[in-house]
RNA sequence: GCCACCGUAGCUUAGCUGGUAGAGCGGCUGAUUUGUAAUCAGCAGGUCGGGAGUUCAAAUCUCUCCGGUGGCUCCA
């Protein structure tokens, strides 16, 4: 907002023809004059709109110190666009002007608007002493948006797309009427647990479940949300990660970056990203004094690392990963177990793209692959997507390609607005053992110019443009683990696939003296095979084996090592005799493409410290 | 953040309308050397989530803080 302040004997005006938004007025305000009298005229500019009475009380708080600096009772408020050249809406400005107007009146003042988007003749006596004549500009300091208020306005609807391109509209408050979810239990879960209010679930089981099995635990010496992982956990958390990385650098082609994890929370563009992403975040203040925010997704570094990139068109698209851990300050409510935490890791990728249909192509071949990658787990997962409602009319063929690559009908909701910085996104959500849902991976479309970012490219001409920008995860790595447990314990006797098993083989000698053989096998075999040698009964070392979910239970005694094969006891209690070398292809087979790593703990399960009771 | 419920040994828990705690598992010691979901015996381990209040007396009643779960809101 622009500020002209005169101080003058008096100023009287009159307002001559109406412009195209001027406001009604009766004649008799038509003319004004004051004497005595301190004129501001002002100008609302288009930044005033985002914070109206903000702005308005910041005005009014200016004006009153000037006046009582000249010591005037009498205030002239005098719309005069001709201060700026960023004018507010017309509609928007007036709604300023009265608030400012409400203001100054509050604070006793004697105080004359001048009518609004007219055009006026007007005299004045300008009394000439020093602080006659000042000008002011008054900035409210932004306020960061919260999410709630961003997403309060936006209308919605819902539509569920099947794989065959037909389109469902419906009602998420009469959900129970869209027949087409007979056909599709697992979307229909999903419908009800995300768009359905009231829906009572129970607790996940795979809350209890991590912390028995010794893999995952909180820890009360944190802030809530923050979680420690014992070593059976941390193998998981390690292959899930090494999995993730591998899709992202072999399958997708993106290149990878390493970046801080906090960042001066002083510079500009740092600050902006809480503008575009309005996520609560943690900031830390050093000693002396200086603060910085932690990470609350991967563009931080990326983003400052891509300014300064050079990129031509002929290079695009440009993707990138990184993993790193993300903090989001949550609401306590919202957390809950490994669903929904306030420090979690992130597989992150970014496609650059010099233009709205290489976005596209990125967008497309990332969710193939994120499709895929959620088939290969195993887990139980719906397909979503948010979208800008113009945009979805526009691309509607580009949407159903891909709801038909991944064989199953997805849950449209459109808007009416952009509510972040995307126009499109997807959402790969897991189902759990409950009725609940989660969201794993997701591709967000960014098609506003990438240069609020400062990010650019050349292109054939030669000029640096704005890229197309892909935000996409993979879906944080605790929330595979929870989609994981979850799909796992749906059954009644729970199982791991086998490459993410801690114990993939346990070998169960009778007594002791088989305690060496069984060692040597475990170690003749390429997979996590330990060996129970403490001083317990057969039955209750494989009661044991079975609550710890080994997938295969070999006992070794005298039959055994006389014998060509190996009795191995799956986990439904069927027991099959195989030889030694195809127990290591049934590892391999189901191992292939996956990460590996040795087991967590020592093999002798006697040798192994007990983490909870 | 709001609403509801929960918090007793390392773990799982008993403890009715107030009288300062019982057990199982796990751990330790000893015996046992075991054939497909718990071998037996003994020992140690708790200021009942923290703090405050009511009371002669609080795990039990009240307040408050912390932690957890579910719902709302929001989200990877």
């Amino acid at each position: 907002m622009k500020l002209l302040f005169i101080h003058a004997d008096y100023m009287e005006y009159e307002a001559r023809e109406p412009t195209k938004f001027a406001e009604s007025i009766l004649d008799e305000v038509k003319k004004g004059r004051m004497e005595e009298v301190l004129v501001a005229f002002t100008a609302i500019e288009k930044q005033d709109e985002k914070d109206a009475l903000g702005s308005a009380e910041a005005a009014a708080n200016e004006i009153a110190d000037v006046a009582r600096k000249v010591q005037t009772n009498n205030i002239m408020l005098y719309a005069y666009a001709h201060l700026s050249s960023s004018l507010a809406k017309p509609d928007k400005a007036l709604e300023i002007f009265r608030e400012i107007e409400i203001k100054l009146k509050e604070h006793e003042f004697n105080v004359h608007r001048s009518p609004f988007g007219w055009y006026k003749s007007f005299n004045i006596a300008c009394k000439g002493h020093p602080l006659s004549e000042l000008s002011r500009s008054i900035e409210v300091e932004e306020k960061a948006v919260t999410r709630e208020e961003v997403v309060e306005k936006i209308e919605r609807e819902y539509y569920v797309l099947t794989p065959e391109g037909e389109e469902y509209k419906f009602d998420p408050d009469e959900v129970e009427k869209l027949e087409v979810l007979d056909k599709y239990p697992t979307l229909q879960k999903f419908i009800l647990a995300e768009e359905v209010k009231g829906q009572p679930k129970g607790e996940p089981p795979s809350i209890k479940a991590m912390r028995r099995l010794e893999l995952i635990d909180y820890e009360e010496a944190t802030d809530s949300g923050h979680f420690k992982f014992f070593p059976k956990g941390a193998l998981i958390f390690h292959l899930l990660r090494e999995w993730a990385t591998y899709v992202a650098t072999e399958k997708i082609g993106a290149i990878q970056i390493e970046t801080p994890i906090m960042y001066d929370w002083s510079l500009p563009d740092i600050r902006g990203q809480t503008a575009s992403f309005h996520e609560r975040h943690y900031t830390i203040e050093t000693e002396d004094g200086r603060e910085f925010v932690l990470r609350f997704a991967g563009d931080f570094g990326l983003f400052r690392i891509m300014k300064n990139a050079t990129m031509s068109y002929k290079q695009l698209p440009v993707r990138i990963y990184e993993f790193s851990k993300s903090f989001r300050y949550e609401q306590r409510g919202e957390l809950s177990g490994l669903k929904r935490l306030r420090g979690f890791h992130m597989p992150d990728i970014h496609c650059f793209a010099k233009d709205l249909e290489q976005g596209w192509d990125e967008f497309q071949w990332i969710h193939r692959n994120y499709s895929d990658h959620a088939d290969g787990t195993g887990v139980e997962w719906a397909l979503g997507f948010r979208i800008v409602k113009e945009f979805y009319e526009k691309n509607k063929d580009k949407i159903i390609e891909m709801v038909k690559y991944s064989k199953r009908p997805a849950l449209i909701e459109t808007l009416s607005e952009a509510k972040h910085y995307w126009v499109v996104k997807n959402e790969l959500q897991a189902i759990d053992s409950v009725g609940g849902n989660c969201q794993l991976g997701t591709v967000q479309l960014d098609v506003e110019d990438a240069e609020r970012y400062g990010i650019t490219y050349y292109d054939e001409k030669g000029e640096a443009k704005g890229c197309i920008i892909n935000h996409s995860s993979i879906g944080s790595i605790e929330r595979w683990i929870y989609a994981i447990l979850e799909e796992a314990l749906k059954k009644e006797k729970p199982e791991l696939p086998l490459w993410l098993a801690p114990t993939q083989i346990r070998f169960v000698p009778v007594s002791q003296e088989f305690v060496e053989d069984c060692a040597e096998l475990a170690e003749s075999l390429n997979a996590r095979v330990d060996v129970d040698d403490r001083d317990d009964s057969v039955g209750r070392k494989i009661r044991d084996a079975e609550r710890e979910w080994v997938n295969m239970i070999i006992v070794y005694g005298q039959k055994e090592k006389d014998g060509d094969t190996l009795p191995v006891r799956l986990r439904s209690g069927e027991v099959k005799d195989l030889p030694l070398d195809e127990i290591q292809l049934i590892v391999e087979k189901e191992l292939r493409n996956r990460p590996y790593k040795g087991l967590p703990l020592p093999m002798l399960l006697s040798k192994r410290i007990v983490f909870r009771g």
